[in-house]
DNA sequence: CCGCAATGGGCTAATGACAGACCATTAATG
DNA sequence: CATTAATGGTCTGTCATTAGCCCATTGCGG
């Protein structure tokens, strides 16, 4: 026999939600981690540099060593180059490979069965965002930022479409003014990067999701808040039977 | 002048969102939290056990010293009681106070600025964990826990009454079978604990949620994901509307 | 040409956190 | 009444992480 049962009422649901991991792993290996999302990601492109280490490391909340140690890594692994002096600093290398159907099945191998919950995470934080977003009065500043955000995404050659499209998705989340929602919003993304980095870029599919991010668009800036939901969640549903056919 | 701009199309606005802290704090102080939250919440409630340190530091991702720190840290402020001996343990002495508008006050003063940003995360994660709920295909089991959380909230007492509705609501997301999203909405929940216990439990207040849970359980079992949202959304406008409140 | 400022590179001492083993206590069980 | 299993309590050695300091390099501006 187990333990004895706590008592009559004590859920072993919520304790599940309450008694998990405080923290996610070492300080290098996380930091490493984030160096890639932001390269993969776009945050940093080709040719940009990363913050100097000492703005850097506060911001990821880690020593400046452990911040070195985990540039060191990501640099020996080919994503940036380090270069001393005044107006020196590290500068993002990384070119996106082409996309591989033999990278998308390794990442779908590495996910196993985080994938249904990472998805089923992005549709609610995502919809959750737009659909705030949309009750919320916004700026000229905020509006116009919107539809910049959607025009240059509309405007983006292959190469630069990942990126983009995460910079609209991002800059939802952004908007609602919640740290934490942004923070989710961002970590739902980073979690599917490498998937989508793997699924080749088609004309077909951007036309298509062209149209379901006008829709998202004009759904906010109409303040139309059943209708964004909709929106996002349509969109995001079509990435997911994408992602989600590939397990067959 | 500051730094030059790392490039033209660099947004700062992702990045505020990829360079944030890749851990809370430090172990310890979090262990700490966690354990507050597990009996402010009611997880474990007042006689009852905590899980043994063994099991339990694995499952909070620390060593048992730093858990058996943080539980002589919560021991001290006269939370828990550790006996030893088979079939002893840590069990729980707290005794919820009888909330006290002082203690709402200097709760709220400690957030500041977070509120907002708490409030908007907790709508985004409830509504789109509802909203999901009520578009899955649910079994019988997960139809009859759903009914009983809510019988059980209808007919708690008002001591009884926050913890009760803790559990429905947290019970909502864990269904939906995503740790990442039941663990945001746990999360979410932890933040407004201290205000939520801080405020009086009315009757009129009952009333009125209870149509609401009710409302929210009905919609989902009945698979209509838009007024699953829309009532969770209301439901939550009542609860921020009222902390909001005693902000002015 | 010199000095300054901004950057990466590297060192050290102190602390935090860990794994793992062992001890002490308690109550059910035979 | 002795055993034994389950628990909290303690110790030790090791590795991770930090803060703070100084060095090395580079290009701009006098």
């Amino acid at each position: 026999m187990p333990a004895p049962e706590p008592g009559p009422g004590v859920p072993d649901l919520a304790a599940a939600a309450v008694f998990r991991p405080v923290r996610t792993g070492n300080a290098f290996e996380e930091t490493v981690e984030r160096l890639l999302q932001a390269i993969k990601l776009g945050v940093v492109d080709r040719g940009d540099r990363l913050p100097p280490e000492r703005e850097l490391a506060p911001l990821l909340g880690v020593s400046r060593v452990t911040l070195r140690e985990a540039i060191r890594a990501v640099q020996q692994e080919g994503y940036v180059e380090s270069r001393r002096g005044r107006f020196g600093g590290t500068f993002v290398t990384y070119e996106r490979p082409r996309p591989r159907q033999s990278d998308l099945r390794r990442a779908l191998a590495e996910m196993g069965d985080g994938l249904n919950d990472t998805l089923t995470f992005r549709m609610a934080v995502e919809t959750g965002a737009a659909q705030i977003l949309a009750t919320t009065r916004l700026t000229q500043d905020q509006r116009a930022g919107l539809r910049a955000r959607l025009a240059e995404l509309n405007a983006a050659g292959p190469d630069e479409y990942r990126r983009l499209d995460t910079l609209f998705h991002l800059s939802i989340a952004e908007m609602t003014g919640s740290a934490l929602l942004s923070a989710a919003c961002a970590d739902a993304r980073m979690r599917v990067t490498d998937l989508l980095n793997a699924i080749p870029v088609l004309g077909r599919n951007i036309e298509h999701a062209a149209v379901q991010h006008a829709a998202i668009a004009e759904a906010i800036l109409a303040g139309d808040a059943e209708a964004a939901r909709r929106a996002v969640a349509e969109h995001l549903e079509g990435t997911a039977a994408l992602l989600r056919g590939f397990l067959g």
